[in-house]
DNA sequence: CGCGTAAGATAGTAAGCAGTTACTAGCTTG
DNA sequence: CAAGCTAGTAACTGCTTACTATCTTACGCG
């Protein structure tokens, strides 16, 4: 961070972008986030930002593009290898929630692209991200009933939907409190629930 | 609406204020409703709303006192006179849904609202509004145990802070699949899981 | 060593923002 | 019925925004 003003080549100054609008996010309402705040954050005048990028929300964009890739990466590897689907589950809850605290803004942003009533380009993405989230968890829980981990009754799409529910209740009370980490000690408890609540029966 | 201009007195005007802001919360990103906007959809100009509030925050703020308002009395008055303290959850939740189906821009309002970093006034009034509102839910979960409903190995607080993660994930939904009524059928899917989460199995 | 060019600096622009001000129509009241 | 009050208008201010045109630098390559 305050790097003295180096040139780098488009790519690098691409991913650089990116990653400042990450940090930003993380500390101030990312609809407030200006071009001018995220060149100063690396020490760039404004304008050069836009020799990379042709307009802002073609950096949402790329940023929306960045979350999904890590995201989606970082819960497969979380569930490879894990046979018991409940299991799996809970591996990628965990992980989300460890996602999250190392990029706070992350689900900030996620709301604010959501919030868009026009749907531009990095909401749509945002839009896929989510789908393919929910697809994922779909197919754990449909594996967890296939292996009576999963009690028959439970309505999947509504597992799901509060699969990702939970991790928002995280988030917002981590934003009541201003306390981020928290949110690791608390996530147990609150998956413990949501287990509870679709685990069959014995 | 779109009356012919007419004179309001102060009050009924700061009324129908908070009432703009709200519907037009509905169809837009709250961060991106301008004085203007506002003024617009009541039939006013844009500096006449300056004679009622003292700045735009202030409106933020009457906003949100008007949401804590109706949205407590609601679930107080759901959940009043039902003695089963998890029946009395399922009635609140489910008047919860109803509110956010009448006023589909109060859930986006509170978000924007706790996303900004500096603490203003409206800021505030949202994090109050979402502390009683736990408050009130961990009294209940509090009485389910004592009643034998709940399952004592429950976390209190987890189990209010998920029953919120839960309407925020119908929220998101309803966000994905621009359609809100939908929350109202998809709601009862959601809160069964839930319920099996802390209910005291026999 | 010198030169072409990709990356950045500088200094704009037009539009949109919250908030202000000078003025006015119409109601109420002494 | 004149004086004052209330609520509103219309035009403005200063500031911020995304985006752009033009000049400048420094890196990589022969």
């Amino acid at each position: 961070m305050m790097n003295p003003p180096t040139k780098l080549p488009a790519e690098e100054r691409k991913a650089v972008t990116v990653e400042a609008v990450i940090a930003l996010a993380g500390s101030q309402n990312p609809s407030d986030i200006t071009t001018a705040a995220i060149a100063k954050h690396m020490n760039l005048t404004q304008g050069a930002l836009f020799r990379h990028f042709p307009s802002k929300d073609s950096i949402w964009q790329s940023v929306m593009a960045w979350v999904q890739d890590r995201l989606l990466a970082r819960i497969d590897r979380a569930a490879e290898g894990i046979s018991s689907p409940l299991a799996a589950m809970q591996a990628m809850f965990m992980s989300h929630i460890d996602f999250v605290i190392e990029h706070p803004g992350v689900p900030r942003m996620m709301f604010g692209q959501l919030q868009n009533t026009e749907p531009t380009e990095a909401k749509k993405m945002a839009q896929t991200l989510i789908q393919r989230y929910l697809e994922r968890l779909c197919k754990r829980i449909e594996q967890g009933k296939a292996a009576g981990e999963i009690a028959l009754a439970v309505d999947t799409h509504a597992a799901a939907v509060l699969f990702v529910g939970t991790i928002q209740g995280l988030v917002m009370q981590s934003m009541l409190s201003n306390d981020v980490p928290r949110m690791r000690s608390d996530a147990p408890g609150v998956f413990a629930i949501y287990q509870r609540g679709i685990r069959q029966q014995p």
